[in-house]
Parts: structure tokens; C-alpha cells; sequence
RNA sequence: GGCGCGGUGGCCGAGUGGUUAGGCAGAGGCCUGCAAAGCCUCGUACAGCGGUUCGAAUCCGCUCCGCGCCUCCA
């Protein structure tokens, strides 16, 4: 299998079966419930760990949670409460949400804030190595001391401005490993520099290292972390002598720019809004029509055309037995071996659909986490009675009275099928 | 301005030199008490301009347009 890398911008191969693979994703800044957006690297990642472990691979991912953070001080303020207790319900949220995609968990899911003996131990190691100073409690990463700095971004650094201005930095690209408290900021815990929290970047650093080791294959996460997130990250590791990520997979954006939506919802869809909505099955069907690289336009127009495949799928199973045909695995593995190419993977499982090859189409359907779709459900008892009086009056050619009930059949949620064999059901 | 990505039929979206992608929507038909589902048929696209080539959506150049990042946003 390859994939591409953002560091060197071309495919490149993974080693062969069965690795191991080992994956880092910057998972979410947790201060409010998560939107569709930051559910897109989850489930490409979660996909993806699916795929290389059917392929036989060993999979370790790891994918983090950012519970502290200006972000999260700011949303406590405003609502009157501790900054952790926030943290903590929006870490709660994210996993209830991220759950009802049905995509099984990654293996370890750190917080920043139980990784801080790590993230002091890494900056003390920069400092000795004279790529991070001191600086009136806080610490920075010395750009200027790196000289691979800029080469995920493909940035110049001289043509860098500050990224963040400080009095307190030598350089204005320099960037925060330690930020001392301050007034308004109720979490904090010492360090040698004094009392203060981790800087975005070194807690990725520091849990990637911890969970996966000093070098691991694979680092994820949305492309707009690339910079500086993802820059600084690889600074900073590599800086402390870790050969850290072999390759850089970055998900596009998914993008809330639509019409309609963006008016009542201020232009932010919460998963929870859109599971609700629209169902997990039609967002992950959204999601795996766009190869993972491209951005998606998450409007209304586009996800009720993920829904209507939603229902062409499951109609396929409708009164079904599964196929027993061999299972056409090379077909999806040409997509998906080729740098996840998952839309190329959704038209194989439609043609699979068109030419009956049921075993591969829920075999595939399963392997995407919609296995949901080959599995009838069965209706129940009152709605099958209804069907069964529907049946019944049409025999008797009262028409109207068929109607009616299947009218009633639809209120109920199911649509009611005529067969040969009399009916079927199902849900909608 | 800098770095990067992209512009495919009504919409979404594959496709890295020569064969029908696929889905959604739409039109007609078969089937049906009426439906639904299913099946059949139909649209002949590749931003523009040059170039390379026997042949380009696919390679090269330029132009136009869009998007991401460049002060912590997956």
C-alpha cells in the first residue's frame, strides 16, 4: 500500500504486512461539542486502521484530545465554571459523539493534561539542547536553531513573521512550549520554569512519543495543522533528536459554507446535530465519496444525496439472502492500496450492488463500518400486523382501505413493498 | 504578497496517453389496482489559449477562477 506524504509530497510505500503501522492523529480541541468537520480525520483514520488490519497489518493508533488550552479558559469564563469541569464534559461529549459513528475506538485516546511530566521532561531536553529557552516563565523553541525548519510546510523561514508577538521571545517566529499562568487561567502545574501550562504543539510531541515510541510510520490530522501545528511539532521532536514521523497524511476540509444551513446553525454543524439529522450511515457515505486528500462541501443539497444512497443500499438487502460469491477483495484493494482512494472504493461497492454480488457488498459495506445497511431489521409486530389486514384488503380489491393502511404503515416508519410472496418491509 | 492544492456533464465525484467510471437528480419505457423497489434506454463532460504527440481530460507552458495555510482552526 502507499500513501502520500505531505513532508515529500509524492507516494510513497508502506512497509509490507504486518508492519507494524503505527499512527498518531491530532485529535480535537475539546470546548464544545465537536462539528462535522473534526469528525473527518477520526473516521479517515478509523478507515484507514480498518483497512491495514484486514490487509493483516499490526495497527497501533493513537489519536488525542487537547484539554487544555486558551479556548477552553475562555468557554469556562464565559460560562462561569472551572476550565477543567468544561474539559472534562467536552472530552465526555466528544467520546459519546464520536461513538455513534460505530467505528470501533483508537487503541489509546491520551490528554494533554495527563501527559505534562512527559511534556516537562521534552522541553527540558530541548533546553539542554539549546533549541528552547526561558524566557520570564515562559519557554520558547528557537527557531533560528533548527535548520529543517519549514520543510512540512514547505515554507521559507526566513520569510516568516511572528507567529505569535512577544516581548518575550528572541525571534518573533519562535513559538510557546511553556506558558506561564496568568491571571485569569485556573489550571495549572509547575515546572521548573514555575507554575504555568504546555504550549499547543509539545503535548503532540510528547504523547506521540509516549504511546507510539521515539519513531512511528504514520501522523494524521487535518490539513489545516499542517502549519504551524504539525511544523513545530516536527521541530520539536526531531530537534530532541527523535526521528518521529516517517509520513504526514493530512485529511482536506470539510466545508460548512452552505446556504441554508449556515443560517439557522451559524454556519457550524455539530456531529451531534447531524447524527441526529441525518443518520451515521449518511455521513459516513458523504465522507467516503471524496478521496480523503480533497475538501467536501458539507451542504444540505449533498448530504441528503448521501442519505438517498443510504437507502439504495439497504434496499439491495431487502428480502435477501446473502450472496455466497467470492468476495472480489483485489478490486477494493487497487482503490484503496493507492492511497485510500475510498471514492474509487464507493463505486465498486454500487457496482457490486448493480450485479448482484451480494457477499462483496456487505463485506465491503462492513469493512467502511456501514454493515448496518446488509442487515435488514425487522419490523415490528404492529406494523407487520398492519401490513398483514393491507394485504388482505387488496386481495379484496378495497384499495382504499390498502392505501390507508399503508398510509398508516408510513407513519409508523416502514414503507410497505408489494412482492410476489405478498410484502415487505422497510425502514425509512 | 509567500507556500500548497484544485478547476470533469444539472449536482457530487473517479480517471496520469488511445476502451462506458460511479452516484444523485431528470426524461422515456417494462412491471404495478396505485405505489415503492428493481430492470432497460437517453444526456456524449473534461476552465481558456498555445505546445508535445499518430492520438491528451490525462504530459509541458501561459492566462483566468476557486480553495487551504501563512496570529493555537480537524
Amino acid at each position: 500500500m502507499q500513501l502520500y506524504n505531505s513532508l515529500t509530497r509524492r507516494k510513497e510505500p508502506l512497509p509490507e504486512p504486518p508492519g507494524p503501522i503505527r499512527i498518531y492523529v491530532c485529535g480535537p480541541t475539546v470546548y464544545q461539542r465537536i462539528h462535522v468537520g473534526n469528525a473527518r480525520p477520526y473516521v479517515v483514520f478509523l478507515w484507514l486502521r480498518r483497512w491495514l488490519e484486514a490487509g493483516g497489518y499490526d495497527v497501533a493508533l493513537v489519536e488525542n484530545v487537547t484539554d487544555v488550552n486558551d479556548k477552553i479558559y475562555d468557554a469556562a469564563r464565559a460560562e462561569g465554571i472551572p476550565s477543567a469541569e468544561l474539559a472534562a464534559r467536552a472530552t465526555r461529549w466528544y467520546f459519546e459523539d464520536t461513538e455513534e459513528l460505530g467505528l470501533g475506538r483508537p487503541d489509546v485516546e491520551p490528554l494533554a493534561t495527563e501527559t505534562i511530566p512527559e511534556i516537562v521532561a521534552l522541553i527540558e531536553e530541548l533546553v539542554d539542547r539549546r533549541l528552547a529557552y526561558a524566557s520570564g516563565g515562559d519557554v520558547y523553541f528557537r527557531v533560528a536553531a533548527f535548520p529543517e525548519y519549514g520543510s512540512l510546510s514547505g515554507a521559507n523561514p526566513d520569510d516568516m513573521v511572528a507567529q505569535e508577538p512577544s516581548d518575550l521571545k528572541e525571534d518573533p517566529r519562535d513559538f510557546a512550549l511553556w506558558k506561564a499562568t496568568k491571571p485569569h487561567e485556573d489550571t495549572s502545574w509547575s515546572s521548573p520554569w514555575g507554575d504555568g501550562r504546555p504550549g499547543w504543539h509539545i503535548e503532540c510531541s510528547a504523547m506521540a512519543e509516549k504511546h507510539l515510541g521515539p519513531q512511528f510510520e504514520i501522523h494524521g490530522g487535518g490539513l489545516d495543522l499542517r502549519f504551524p501545528h504539525h511544523e513545530n511539532e516536527l521541530a520539536q521532536s526531531r530537534g530532541a533528536g527523535r526521528e518521529f514521523a516517517r509520513l504526514w497524511a493530512h485529511n482536506g476540509m470539510l466545508e460548512l459554507a452552505s446556504e441554508k444551513m449556515s443560517k439557522s446553525l451559524g454556519n457550524i454543524v455539530s456531529l451531534r446535530d447531524a447524527l441526529d439529522r441525518w443518520g451515521r450511515e449518511a455521513i459516513l457515505l458523504l465522507l467516503l465519496g471524496a478521496h480523503y486528500r480533497s475538501p467536501v462541501e458539507f451542504s444540505e443539497r449533498a448530504i441528503e444525496q448521501a442519505r438517498a444512497q443510504v437507502e439504495t443500499f439497504r434496499d439491495h438487502f431487502v428480502g435477501l439472502e446473502h450472496g455466497a460469491e467470492v468476495v472480489e477483495r483485489e478490486r477494493l484493494a487497487e482503490a484503496l492500496d493507492d492511497d485510500f482512494n475510498t471514492a474509487d472504493a464507493l463505486a465498486l461497492l454500487h457496482d457490486w450492488r448493480s450485479r448482484g454480488l451480494s457477499a462483496s457488498l456487505a463485506w465491503g459495506l462492513e469493512l467502511f463500518g456501514l454493515g448496518s445497511l446488509g442487515r435488514a431489521s425487522e419490523a415490528p409486530d404492529e406494523v407487520k400486523e398492519l401490513a398483514e389486514r393491507r394485504l388482505r384488503a387488496r386481495a379484496e380489491r378495497e384499495f382504499g382501505e390498502a392505501d390507508r393502511l399503508r398510509h398508516e404503515i408510513e407513519q409508523a416508519g416502514w414503507q410497505v413493498r408489494d412482492v410476489a410472496e405478498g410484502f415487505q418491509l422497510v425502514p425509512r
